[in-house]
DNA sequence: CTCGATCCCTGGACGC
DNA sequence: TGCGTCCAGGGATCGA
């Protein structure tokens, strides 16, 4: 599931094949998780993405001004978010399209960005001047750019849970749930503790294990573990290095106690009990039983 | 402000 | 082998 380090290592790698090229077209397939599919078809033909960048879990590619110069139109972007399963990728025009290619965009170098993605929870659109402006700020700060002032404040100033503080991306922008998980272990700070709570120096560890494990995720090139590929197609290796994420029943690799997973923020949570403290009141989350006898008790 | 629930979507895992 | 069911999860939205 691409997350800040996935997104930065599918950003370098079209920053590097695709800065320059024009956009000769636009072929779309399903567009329900485009903003306003017509826009992209109108705009985007004719402009050279002249920048890719990573904001947050966002990909933005950074447009010239179109042909017929519009005076006003400001700064113009491709903003892509890849949700799971969403791949952004230049290929030769003679590979076969991946099944769920959604939409496919011919270079003026013969080749095409595709965007692939099965499950559709990505988004695509076209923003340009005061939209994409105002469409930026609704998200916090960047983990690797935030200073440690900044990043306290943004959680102890907040009663949520901690989870679900870093995945709040108007907090922190670019964290999921994969690199949530793993620096709460590694700050051993339960998941479900509140912002407000912790104190200084755990939120100084979770700062500084934050920052270290996405750096240490990008230089591998991200997790690939569901289909997560780079844009020269290849899958990430930090999933290697996870010590909790996925590992349910299995021992804690700091004390062997089995690694224990919860829903916290709607979203599994693993975490070591042992290492992990529950705060005060903190009970156990459904194991999710089936809802089917809804109407059985009320 | 914070919460849970619900929906979106498909593929893969699993049970029988 | 095949069918049904559950589950993964980022984000929007809604009601409590």
């Amino acid at each position: 599931m691409p997350e800040l380090p996935e997104v930065e290592t599918v950003a370098r790698g079209l920053q590097r094949e695709v800065v320059g090229r024009r956009i000769l077209s636009v072929t779309l397939g399903k567009t329900d998780f485009i903003d306003n599919p017509e826009m992209l078809e109108g705009e985007l033909p004719g402009r050279t993405i002249v920048r890719v960048e990573r904001y947050g879990k966002f990909l933005l590619l950074r447009l010239s001004p179109g042909e017929e110069a519009k005076p006003d139109e400001g700064e113009v972007a491709l903003l892509a978010h890849l949700g799971m399963t969403g791949l952004l990728l230049p290929r030769e025009v003679s590979v076969p399209q991946a099944k769920h290619t959604h939409v496919v965009m011919p270079l003026d170098d013969g080749r095409e960005l595709r965007y692939v993605d099965p499950r559709r929870f990505g988004r695509m659109a076209y923003l340009a001047g005061e939209v994409l402006s105002r469409e930026l700020q609704r998200f916090g700060a960047d983990p690797l750019e935030a200073g440690l002032e900044e990043f306290a404040r943004r959680i102890q100033q907040r009663k949520a849970r901690i989870k679900a503080l870093l995945l709040d991306q108007s907090v922190l922008r670019g964290v999921g749930n994969i690199y949530a998980d793993e620096s709460l272990w590694r700050a051993k700070i339960h998941p479900a503790q509140l912002g407000a709570r912790l104190k200084r120096p755990q939120v100084q560890l979770l700062y500084r294990k934050l920052q270290e494990i996405l750096k240490k995720a990008i230089v591998l090139r991200g997790s690939s573990i569901s289909d997560f590929l780079d844009a020269d197609g290849m899958p990430g290796e930090y999933q290697q290095h996870h010590r909790v994420y996925g590992r349910e029943g299995q021992p804690c690799l700091r004390c062997k106690t089995p690694i224990r997973r919860v829903s916290v923020a709607g979203r599994s949570s693993y975490y070591c009990p042992d290492c992990q403290k529950m705060p005060r009141g903190w009970k156990k989350l459904r194991k999710r039983k089936s809802r089917q006898k809804r109407g059985a008790r009320h």
